[in-house]
DNA sequence: GTGATACGAGACGGTTCCGTATCGGAAAGT
DNA sequence: ACTTTCCGATACGGAACCGTCTCGTATCAC
């Protein structure tokens, strides 16, 4: 939701003039994205290449947004999208298809992009941060906890261990791959890999 | 070593006039440090800037290095630091040491900092990151293997997993703290809880 | 139609940074 | 003493971007 639109369900519902262009809105969130994925940083990216990319003048970029920050948080709402329930049959069964979900979108191309540019802003836009943490990234760690939290009560994970900790064992080695082995894909099959190292350990069971 | 000591070594022994000096250069790459660790991103960093927080002329920057980009590889190869070796009785106890330096050093707030602007900006600064790679995570990497290897031939780690798979399995979660929580200190005692639970697994064992 | 508002394009003055050049002074060799 | 090179500071023209404003045109309600 743009500002525009917050504001356009206020007292007046009365629109007189030309009315303001949805894909304008879609061409200037398409634009940012795509600089974004492209590499171009935060505090690189400028309103006037926004525009540009979008094949958009400046004012109606700023007829919406009243700067950079706003537009950014708006593109960081415009991420969110709720995983995807789980099957609920066998937990490991649950784990494999959320890391498969990572492998497959949380950590494709583009939102990869976003979250080396969100990751190492962090420091210097708290709020962006905040806003993309709140809207990406909660979920889906809400949901892995509550399959760990059902298979600690069922027997099939340990119950002895936290399950901020048993949640970033398994997420962490594809962030890592994701992240370290930068230009790498993220290969078929990890997913499964991932999920049965750390449920069975490193260490050899006799 | 900065481009003017390399050249310094080359068909002209005979330095005539005022030396260069090297706190000007340690100053120069040690704001270049600073401001990374500030926050400020690569593509935002400025010579001038740089000039600034370092307390030099943008001319003394220049004498030593052509641009930004030379500057930069010149600093991600100050970073380096070849890895403690391991003191190599039990496998675990190399790996909690692995991972607890990784926690106290390489994850500290400039380290970290540092990887964030590095990994965001693999894309469009290949180069860079190379250097960095290169320079800071190659050697941690192998010595990771190394002690995962040795733990195969021992007896101590499955021999049925690949190496770089494991690897992960141990770096990942410290990472994903590191970079997922990203104000949150790296608590005491975290390396021990990773390497134990990954080498015992999720699973319990009865 | 008429009035209101949005559109893309871009002019505008102001700021910051680029990379180069020049300054007077400092620190070395000869 | 004299030369050479470095030092910090700063001036320079050029470029990019900022946020505002003004064009001429397009698209809506009335």
């Amino acid at each position: 939701m743009t500002e525009s639109e917050a504001e356009a369900r206020g007292a007046r519902p009365a629109a007189r003039g030309r009315p303001r262009s949805a894909a304008a809105d879609r061409a200037i969130v398409e634009a940012v994205l795509r600089l974004l994925e492209r590499g171009v940083g935060v505090d690189a990216l400028s309103m006037e290449g926004i525009a540009r990319e979008a094949g958009v003048g400046k004012a109606t970029v700023y007829r919406r947004w009243s700067g950079k920050d706003a537009l950014l948080l708006d593109v960081m709402r415009t991420l969110e999208e709720p995983p995807d329930e789980v099957r609920g049959e066998s937990v490991r069964d649950d784990l494999v298809d959320i890391l498969e979900r990572l492998r497959q979108r949380g950590l494709a191309k583009r939102n990869s992009a976003i979250l080396r540019a969100m990751t190492s802003h962090f420091h210097s836009h708290p709020r962006l941060w905040q806003e993309y943490h709140d809207t990406v990234i909660r979920a889906r760690r809400d949901l892995l906890h509550s399959v760990l939290r059902r298979g600690m009560a069922r027997g099939e994970i340990r119950a002895d261990l936290d399950v901020e900790l048993l949640g970033e064992l398994f997420i962490g080695p594809m962030l890592s791959r994701a992240l370290l082995r930068a230009w790498a894909e993220l290969p078929e099959g990890l997913a499964e890999r991932i999920v049965d190292g750390v449920l069975e350990g490193a260490r050899p069971r006799e």
